[in-house]
Parts: C-alpha cells; structure tokens; sequence
DNA sequence: GTCTATACCGTGATAGAC
DNA sequence: GTCTATCACGGTATAGAC
C-alpha cells in the first residue's frame, strides 16, 4: 500500500512517472506532490528545486542499471574465447538487462526507462545528462564492440552504436506507435518481441556497417 | 528579414523552434510572441488555444514532406526491373528526403524534422499524431518493403521499421549525445555522415531479420 | 529530523473591450 | 487586428507542529 513507502520515496515514484509520462515542463511540483499523497513543500524539504529533484529521479535508478548491465558484459567475456564475445553476444549483453527491467521489473522500471528516452532525445540537455549518468558504462561496451569488430573505423561504430541507441530510445518510450501502424499485429509493450528483433537486426547493422571493404 | 514575413507565418516559425527545442508544455505563447515579435494575443487571433497552434504548427509541412517522399518511393520504383526496387533502394528513398531538408532546408526545417522526432518520442498522443500525419505514406513504403522481402512476416517487417524509426529519429532530433561520447570524433549535425552510416545499416538489418530461416 | 499549512510573487492563458 | 484585465496556477520560502 501506499502508505508503507517512505513519503521521499513515494516523491520519487510519483515523479518518476510523471516526468516520463509528461516531461520536465509537463509536471508540476503539486502534481506531484498529489499523486505521492504528501505536502507541497515535502518536495522542497527532501530535494530543493524542482530540477534538483528530476536529478535525483534521474539519478536514482542509474547505478543498479549500469552494474546489472556491466556484469552481462563481463559474464559474456568470461564465457567467450580468446577472440572474445561476437557482436550479437555484446548487443545482447547491453540490452537483456533493460528488457528484463521492463518485463519483470515493476512499473517504476517501467517509467524509469521511459524516462530515460525522454532525456535521450531531449535537445540541449540530454547529452550532458545522458553521458553523466550512462557514459562509462558505454564507454566499455564500445571497446568490446571494436574487439569483436577488428579493422572497423571508429566513427563507424560510433553511428552504429547511435543507431542502436535511437531504436532503443523508441522501445524504451513505449509509445503505441508501432500499434496504430501495424493495425495491432505489434504491439509497443510486447518487449519479448521487441528486443527478439531489435538484438538481431542491429548486430546485422554493425557488421555491415563495420566490415572492412 | 523579420518584417517582410507576414505576422502569422512568424508566429508558426516562432512556435516550430520553439517547441522542438523545448518541448509542448516548455514553452509559453508570450515567449513565442516575443520570438515573433507580434503581440502576445495574435497567436490565439490566428489559431485559437495553444494545442491549436502545435497542432498547425505540426500539419504546415507534412504534406510537402510527404509529397517528396512520395515521389522519391515512385522514381525508386519505375527505375527498378520487374521484381521491384531493394531493400536498400527503399530505404534510401524513404530517407534522402529528410537528408536533404535537414542539409540543404533552411532552420525552418531542421526545427520541423526535431519536432517530430519530439512527437514520435512521446507517450500517450505522439502516436496518435504521427498516424495522423504519416501513416498513408509509411503504408506505402511498407508495402514496398513486403515486395523487395517476398515471404517476410509482417510482423518482422514493422519491427524492423520500428529500429527504422528508431534511429531516425534520434538522428531527427540531433542532441549532441554522439559528439561527447565519440569525444568529437562524430557530430551529431554531420546529417551526410548520420544518413551515410544510416541506410546501410537499416538495410541490412531488415534483411538479417526478414529473410527466411 | 520530518512534515504541514500558508503566503508570496511571478508567469501563463484567455476573454473581452477597444 | 491590438491591448488590457483577469484569474488560475506555478515554484519557492517560511513559520511552526509533531
């Protein structure tokens, strides 16, 4: 129930979702503060201003995500030869840990990564909040993937892994598009079938774009 | 100059910058009105509520766009033999287009294609919006796409333009992310080099995906 | 330390007078 | 077509209860 959470962490949930549901500027610090069932002020007293608690949403979630996803990545190099892991075992080592967060995870997941695409592909100011939150994190994947890709250019991988990121972007937003579009054939929220065809069609798009000619 | 623009187009340019770089809610009619230099009530003399004016803001080039890439999909396919244009072909055509208004068009455009890269991210009515605005013309092409992927399951083939529509539109709202994360080395505004990396890798991913196995 | 009530002041959207 | 008045809502600070 409600009532059991912590009145900060109930700010956070009610932000959390509300952020990724309207954006920054879509959310007010009442509504908020409705939704978590608390004070007004409570926000101010537990976080300051209105962007500081963002941040801290923001911020909350970040380090479970990148060490559940730096250890996909190291448990794929464990178990790979001394080549190291294919491009299809990295992509899926980057991207299971986030389908599993929005299938089995609870609904604050679910919003977290939702928000995540809002700050993604925010103009202005979510590079500096992606790259601060996800950036070392990515870093790493990117040295794995030139491994596994020898002789690639690196700006190559970079619009690849840019690429990756934009389709990513739009599954973790979860929109309905692909709804509407397919006439409900697909279906936005069915992340099983979304990460069954995103992990083979962008390890594709890497070799082909990364393949020596 | 400012001046020679009629007041109402200067307004639609105004809220077209404006909300792509800020978002719907992020921004106030006075703002846009000030942008614009008109007076702040001319906006609702001309479009109504504030939705009224997104919403025209929105249509005002959607057609042209979808008229040029209408015709790119038909040039596409007269120049191609009988069994129709390639996956590649297709995807070229569905996407020179935007290249094009983002390299060649003025800021108007730039700032039109980051709008919809900020409505197809959105929850709860991007969706709505973008079936509304480019739903006939994405039919086209998919429809193309299941000639040049004879035996392809539909399914298949609106996720692989879902990680289409993924990646363009992050390329679509241009944030700067890859610039700190490649440390440089790539430019998220180097629309030649996004569209270059771009089609190969998406072509190659439809086939990964929609070929038999 | 945690929380509530309230007040302040700026800004925003909109309607109606001109 | 323009200007102004209005009114609701926004973020934030503060005083004090528990």
């Amino acid at each position: 129930m409600d009532t059991n959470i912590p009145k900060r962490d109930r700010i956070l949930n009610a932000a959390e979702a509300l952020f990724a549901e309207k954006g920054y500027a879509g959310v007010s610090l009442r509504q908020i503060a409705t939704q978590a069932n608390v004070d007004v002020a409570l926000a101010s007293y537990h976080f300051g201003k209105k962007l500081e608690l963002f941040q801290a949403v923001c911020e909350r979630r970040a380090q479970t995500l990148n060490q559940s996803r730096r250890e996909a990545l190291h448990h794929c190099q464990r178990s790979a030869n001394d080549s190291g892991p294919s491009v299809e075992q990295i992509i899926e080592a980057f991207l299971r840990p986030l389908e599993s967060a929005q299938v089995t995870g609870d609904e604050g997941w679910r919003n977290y990564l939702a928000l995540v695409a809002y700050i993604n592909n925010s103009p202005n100011w979510g590079d500096r909040m992606m790259s601060q939150l996800f950036d070392d994190l990515v870093q790493e994947y990117i040295e794995a993937l030139k491994q596994a890709l020898p002789g690639a250019r690196e700006e190559d991988i970079y619009w690849c892994y840019h690429n990756l990121s934009g389709a990513l972007t739009l599954t973790l937003a979860n929109t309905g598009r692909i709804n509407r579009l397919s006439r409900g054939k697909c279906d936005s929220a069915d992340f099983k079938a979304a990460y069954e065809h995103m992990i083979p069609f962008i390890a594709a798009g890497f070799r082909e774009v990364c393949s020596q000619k």
